[in-house]
This record gives structure tokens, sequence and C-alpha cells, in this order.
DNA sequence: ATGTCGAATAGGATTCGA
């Protein structure tokens, strides 16, 4: 089964160059982020039309995630637990059965900008309540996924130029040390355990010809829990896509696992 | 000196968020 993270900064300027994608990819499973779009005004007929389920959380203008999968979706749920007073549509899981059942969690992480302050607060304690539930789940000891945007620099092997995030709210100690603490619940970074070393990204900004600069940075992740890391058979970044026309700043990071 | 983009509001340029 391929399963996909793709934040497409928005689903209405991205739709065509979704269905390319998906039709060239044939993912089973898609993690949508930035879909800037509600449940109500999401083009649900389009992705139908390709052979997917589809479920959304979403929210007016900005944020909002949703799943396609080709096999139904089961168990959904919306937002992340820990803060009902928390608006921001960021968070969805569903279970999907194939040869056995997967937790699929899809996310949005704050960006956090400008850090110091009230935004980088609420990704700190947004990453503290990530934490509490990806622990709920590890317990279950069931295969789980958990892909994104997680505006999270890891290492500074994953920048072309780490010394321009020093002060950036992807890239912060404070920041590191909370995707760390993911990893330490028993999770892996997917990616990173099957391709080593520097210069993989999944992010160019629109700016300053990032892309023809390559000045890119590893900020979609997929972590696994142990018993979906048993069933990882590849993984992979679809970079060539940021080339197109009307791309997305982010391109799609996919597994394949034998489920 | 963000060399940019998407969405909302408003009915074109501006603001926000990234």
């Amino acid at each position: 089964m391929k399963i996909a993270t793709f934040n497409i900064n928005g689903i209405k300027a991205r739709a065509e160059a979704l269905i390319d994608w998906l039709r060239e990819a044939a993912p089973d499973v898609v993690l949508l982020q930035e879909i800037k779009s509600t449940d109500e005004t999401f083009p649900h007929e389009i992705f139908e039309g390709l052979g997917y389920f589809i479920e959304t959380h979403g929210q007016k203008s900005f944020n909002g995630v949703a799943i396609l999968s080709k096999l139904p979706l089961e168990d959904v749920e919306r937002g992340l637990p820990g803060d009902d007073s928390d608006e921001q549509a960021r968070w969805i899981e569903a279970t999907v059965v194939g040869k056995r059942a997967l937790r699929i969690c899809g996310l949005y992480l704050p960006n956090g900008n400008p850090a110091p302050g009230p935004k980088y607060d609420y990704k700190l304690a947004w990453m503290e309540r990530m934490r509490a539930r990806c622990r709920e789940l590890l317990a279950t000891e069931e295969p789980l996924i958990f892909g994104g945007d997680y505006n999270v620099i890891p290492q500074d092997e994953d920048a072309a130029k780490p010394e321009a995030w020093r002060e950036d709210a992807l890239a912060l100690p404070e920041s590191r040390a909370a995707f760390r603490r993911l990893l330490n619940l028993g999770l892996y970074d997917a990616f990173r355990a099957r391709e080593p070393g520097p210069g993989q990204y999944t992010f160019w900004d629109y700016q300053a010809g990032a892309w023809a600069r390559n000045n890119g940075i590893r900020i979609d992740h997929m972590l696994l829990s142990p018993q979906a890391m048993d069933l990882l058979t590849g993984v992979g970044i679809d970079k060539e896509i940021r080339g197109r026309d009307k791309p997305s700043d982010h391109v799609p990071l996919w597994v394949e696992i034998d489920a």
C-alpha cells in the first residue's frame, strides 16, 4: 500500500496538478494539508471520480486537512484532542484496512513564526498535545502512520542553508526538541531511516528563486510506529513536480507499506 | 529590500498567513 502526504497549498488552486500527480503516482492513500477550504467547498466529485473515498476536516481560508483513500476510511476522527478551544483544522485520523489494519493520522503542524510569540507558544503546545495522542495510539501496538507537514527541520542536514533558519520557528532548538520527543516515544522518521544523508528536501519557498537554487528544507515527514516500520518496503519524495506549472511549494512524500 | 503565492474581501488593491 502506497501512502503519501502532500501539502497542496489550496485545493482549488491545485486540483489540476493534484489530479495529474494522482494519475502518475497512483497512491492508495493521500494525506492532504492546507486544503484551504471547508468540508462543503472541497471538490469531492473530482476525486471520487478518480476512485478515492474522501474525508475532510476543513476550515475557511486557512489550514484544513483531508484523506483520500482507494480503500474505505473507517473510524474517522477530526481535530487533535487536548484543547476544546482550538478551532484550527490541522488533524484527521482514520483506519484503512488492507491486508491488515493501519491507523493513519494526517497533520498540519503549526508554522509558529514569528518566534518567540503567541504563534510559537501555540506550536509548542500543539506538539505536546500531539505527543499525548501519539502515546495513546502507540499503546495499541498497532501499525500507525503520522504523516504531514510538520513545519520542523529536524537537523541541519535537512536544510540547504541551515544558517538561514537559526532564528526560525521551523528550526529553533525547542522545535527540534519537541520533534525529538515524538521520536523518543518510539516512532521512526521513515524517510530518514531509509535515506540517510543531506540534500533531501520536501519544500522550496516560492520566493528568491529557492527551487532554481535548490534552497530547500525537509519539513514533511512520515513517522511510523514500530509495527508499521516492520511493514515498510520503500520511501520516496516526488521532487520533480516542484518544477511544473503552478506547483505547490511542497512536494509529495510517500511510503510503501506491506499492508 | 523577501526576487511569491493563495484566499478573502470587495468589486481592485490590500491584507493575512505562510
